[in-house]
DNA sequence: GATGAATGAGCATTCATTCAT
DNA sequence: GATGAATGAATGCTCATTCAT
């Protein structure tokens, strides 16, 4: 690192540069990811993408897994931040708003960017995916914690049992729904499987 | 080529070779997939441990894909073999019984070789993955047909959105099951999941 | 390996095939050892000059290193072929009679290809000599055997520091005198340094 | 560029910061080379190790190799002020205590930092070492210079041969105890060396 | 002068596939 | 048909060196 110079303007112009350097690697790893998929996605390719060198993208990610596991953060991060925005507003809401609400987050947050949630899904090797576990583990928590403030609301059940079929049975709806046919992806259809599924999902907890 | 007239026997006898052939090649790379990950299966390395050459390997599959996807067929023909006659079975069953029965054979079916099916899942470039595709449809068309000689004991309600939901449901608590924890796996919680989709399923469908 | 076909020519062919590449790809390196040197040594440009592809080439040697290693196992070989010949035939011949004709196959060793000898002295990081270890044990043992057999023309003196003393400085006029100034090696020069060092070897053992 | 004048102070400064400067390099150099051998030695982790950046490595040296060169001239000047020393406490004195003086210094000499010589000895691509040329040539004549003056001592001899013989003798004796079998180096086992070397040597000359 | 981010040629190595035997 | 030696495009990655700040 070296003496640091006294002002912070290098410092940050350093800093930012380097930033820039790792957004664009991120980014440009997960347009080759959707456009042409993950086998395609070499590092060579990312970095000139990118507009930079492969000595560039080996500075900030130590190996191709690295970059591919960044993109996944990057997107599992979105998906939370929706999750958690979601689950707060939920906070204090009966039981059926809330999983409808909570369907809908779903199926949106696997909408963000769906082709990425495509290629993420189909083609990475899951090497890459011990992130997800933390993903999934905060999702559990988070429903877990909504559903005992509702207790009230519901019938004598196990949470963890309840709130491990809730969000398999949310989670797979939302990603058939994004996943399948393209056809079936018209607004009607959309608002049916949400009324759908809330129907379910509530029925059972009640 | 062969100067020998095809007389009957030696023809089986050859077919009956390459019939070996082929299935001790899709044998080893299943194996190879279940103890090294689907990175480390090499042709060569399949053809080695099938006790073949490459260029057996490729006398019967153009490419590695083809291998891989025979595999997968394989495993998928194994569990639609035990989902078919599940619904055979069931055609005449009331819905409780039945789900409960669709439920429990779904969590067997991804127990068949739960490695395989790991692998499968989580490192299989989807590219191979088509044939999934027909599965599903069989699937999607077999619950659709129990549903549908059902339907007197169900509410009012689209059909392909009931069954889309329900084996979306159904598939995902069975895969996240085996897939996940492996603590969770005792019997006796294998049997409070089954009792707790089936009364999901079956509360939304009636 | 699959099944051997019952005919030796067919298997002494690709027997004799295999070791065709094999010493192509050693005398490969070894040229471009001797006319470019190590660092210009990779592996795309042996197998280039071998007349092979690369994949051939790390058919038959793991690394980089083993190549190198194989040039040095053959060249020591070579020297160890006419040390050993050379001992031989002295078995029997008296002091000065013997180092006389050791100092002189020490020579005419380091001569065999004295660019290939000298670039192994000094371009090839270590890591590959370990090879050499066993070779100096030898030359050690040989030479302490033939003078233990001539103990009697000997004053009297650790074996083990004689030995020790007398293949150095016989190992490092003949390297020395190979190695540096071109105009010194005259043949008469080279009489006159096997005569002398021979003097200063007997004088000391005597 | 420096808009203060060149005051001999603030000059001194930047004289004194400049040797300071290449000094770490070469210092962090050498202990890299030591620590983890040549091929580890990267300009970039020398700069680190050195404390500097790389940026200021090649602002004092223009290439790797003159790094490496200027640990290797800095390791050869330690060895040639001892034998300088040495050879002018010599002077006057007779032949065998000279040569025993000199074996002395040869393996002091090696053993000043082993370990860098060992490096230095086995790793170090020759490129590097035209310098050691000069080294050799210096001692050539200084030990020329001492025999030619104690002529009256020894017997009719060219006096260059015998030096060539002479300087190959007592290096490679000591080279090998410094780099062979550690257990060898007892200093017991030094001093029997010391004799046996001077006694060869001195014998020869007389 | 100093910094360290950026460069990119170059390297060792792998592996799906071919084809002479 | 079977064999397995041979192929070579392609990949992930390193590191000496440069240059904008």
């Amino acid at each position: 690192m070296a003496r640091k110079p006294p002002t912070s303007p290098r410092k940050n112009a350093s800093q930012e540069r380097s930033r820039a350097t790792v957004d664009a690697l991120v980014e440009a790893t997960a347009r080759i990811l959707v456009k042409e998929g993950f086998e395609q996605a070499s590092t060579n390719r990312i970095a000139e993408i990118a507009g930079v060198s492969v000595g560039s993208l080996y500075q900030y990610f130590p190996s191709k897994e690295a970059l591919v596991a960044a993109v996944i953060e990057r997107h599992n991060e979105e998906i939370m931040a929706i999750v958690r925005t979601a689950l707060k507003k939920i906070a204090d809401t009966p039981l059926d708003k809330a999983v409808r609400q909570l369907v809908t987050v779903a199926i949106e947050a696997h909408r963000i960017n769906p082709k990425l949630h495509r290629v993420l899904a189909e083609q990475i090797p899951r090497k890459h995916l011990k992130d997800v576990e933390a993903f999934n583990r905060e999702v559990h928590t988070l429903v877990r914690g909504y559903l005992e403030s509702r207790r009230k609301e519901m019938r004598k059940v196990d949470l963890d049992v309840a709130t491990f079929i809730c969000v398999s049975t949310i989670e797979s709806v939302a990603h058939n729904t994004v996943l399948n046919q393209t056809e079936m992806l018209t607004e009607k259809m959309v608002k049916v499987l949400v009324e759908e599924t809330t129907r379910m999902v509530v029925g059972y907890l009640r």
